[in-house]
RNA sequence: GGAGAGGUGGCAGAGUGGUUGAAUGCGCCGGUUUCGAAAACCGGUCUGCCCGCAAGGGUAGCGGGAGUUCGAAUCUCCCCCUCUCCGCCA
């Protein structure tokens, strides 16, 4: 949500916002709404004031004739302040939803682009493995080694659907597991287990809502939604509070299964673990003061913690600055890491073998002012807090590089030291 | 799923149509007092929006929304939430 007063003030910022990021916003109209809006409600105010005024006067008359008299005589002030009213809600109701669409304009360390071919390399971790045998795609050992099973996921749930098996599902659990301990022993976040079905006001007040409605699955009956991330849940979980700012930052990390639609990626990345409509992933937030450098500290922090987790993997991956055609309607910045997966790699791209795991995202107020999230600072002023969220790992896609990567000559997988603790220390799976 | 009770300011808790943004108590902040503290006493203590350089003024808000009325925390309707009992159940 955007601030209609700075919206007011500046709108050639907005305009170019949202230029930027390849949307078609309504600034003239909105501008031209919210003055009627006004205008409304200060009619509306001063015959609002006047009707108080005389009833207060027909309070305090005892005697019934001149009351009723008295009372006659407001019907028509009555008449006026509803209609005033009247004029006030219905402007304010044609000008919300198209202040909803008004996106996030981009910070300005975020490069130009229309879309993900813009995005930036800003540098890189760890050397891609070079293989002395033909290496297998995650597929393929997944079959082998009886991992995964998609023909029974399909029959279950449809296409995009998957069964892990075995060491599979024992993986996946132990990467969730290793990222949600290093953030709550280590890095000092909170631990909170999150709704995945929510409301609409969680929803929008995260701006999930209404560009990304056709996204989520929603549950008719209920009249609920399940959630693609457990950052609704984190982010929104003090909407409508005021926090002291001494309790500021609030560092939140969650494990939430996670549900995508993934409208209108037919026929993109079909096979396999890399796009799925369920997914589990461990996600961090930070709440925290309304304050730029504040953000932006954040941001390169918790974007550290991703990378510390896959260093820990001994994953190669790259950091990516993500242009401001990629970086969605809410966030002010983005920052992808795509972690390195052989069998992605095409000899046309060589660097095509990165594939997205990561998304750090940058949201100043934008949720803040949606979910009405707000804190008292020392000074006693109340502002908006900042919000910020970071995957600190979602499997199975991870599943891909670290089978990938980790696989032998033998077709067996060596697994992880990180994850080894989790796995009861057991050190390959071996072909049966 | 059935039956009932209830949602008021940071908290507790009055208030059933008329100067009620809301008594009272607690808490919190400031002051008096004290060597200091406690106690006592005095004063202050919500937020959104609009107008204004400001001081200040206006307006809205008693779970949310709609309505009745000259006037609603108080009356009516819908929704949400909490609690109690019964039923069902991972």
């Amino acid at each position: 949500m955007i601030d209609i007063k700075d919206l007011r003030e500046n709108p050639e910022k907005y305009r170019k916002g949202a230029e930027l990021k390849g949307l078609d916003v309504e600034i003239a109209r909105i501008i031209d709404l919210d003055e009627q809006r006004v205008r409304a409600q200060q009619e509306f105010e001063s015959l609002r004031s006047e009707q108080n005024k005389q009833s207060k006067e027909i309070a305090k008359i005892k005697e019934p004739a001149a009351k009723k008299e008295a009372i006659a005589k407001m019907g028509e002030l009555a008449g006026n302040v509803k209609a005033a009213e009247e004029r006030l809600k219905i402007a304010d109701a044609a000008m919300q939803p198209l202040l909803l669409q008004i996106p996030q304009p981009p910070d300005d360390d975020v490069p130009l682009g229309k879309d993900a071919s813009e995005n930036v390399v800003l540098y890189r971790w760890g050397e891609p493995r070079r293989f002395e045998f033909k290496p297998k795609s995650h597929i393929e050992l997944g079959e082998s080694l009886d991992l995964m099973d998609f023909k029974a996921g399909a029959n279950l749930a449809g296409a995009r659907s998957y069964f892990l098996k075995g060491m599979g599902a024992e993986l996946h659990q132990a990467v969730l597991r290793l990222a949600f301990d290093m953030m709550t022993k280590e890095k000092g976040f909170t631990a909170l287990s999150v709704p995945v079905l929510v409301r609409e006001i969680a929803m929008q007040g995260t701006g999930f809502f209404p560009a990304g409605r056709e996204q989520t699955y929603y549950v008719q009956a209920d009249e609920l939604y399940l959630t693609g991330t457990a950052e609704v849940g984190l982010t929104a979980y003090h909407m409508n509070e005021t926090l002291e700012e001494s309790e500021l930052p609030k560092k939140y990390v969650a494990v939430s299964t996670c549900f995508r639609r993934e409208a209108g990626t037919y026929g993109k990345d079909t096979a396999g673990l890399y796009r799925v409509h369920q997914f589990d992933k461990c996600e961090q937030v930070v709440i925290c003061r309304n304050d730029v450098e504040e953000s932006k500290k954040w941001h390169r922090e918790m974007l550290g913690f991703s990378e510390e987790l896959l260093q820990r993997l001994k994953l190669p991956y790259r950091v990516i600055q993500c242009c401001t055609g990629d970086i969605g309607v809410k966030n002010a910045s983005m920052m992808d890491i795509e972690t390195w997966m052989p069998s992605r790699q095409h000899k046309a791209d060589p660097d095509s073998g990165y594939g997205e795991t990561h998304s750090a995202s940058r949201l100043y107020e934008f949720q803040a002012r949606r979910l009405n999230l707000r804190y008292k600072g020392t000074d006693a002023k109340i502002r908006y807090c900042h919000t910020l969220n970071n995957t600190v790992v979602a499997s199975p896609r991870i599943l891909i590089p670290i089978l990938e990567n980790y696989q032998n000559a033998d077709g067996s997988v060596t697994i992880p030291d990180a994850l080894r603790p989790y796995v009861g220390n057991q050190e390959k799976i071996a072909v049966k």
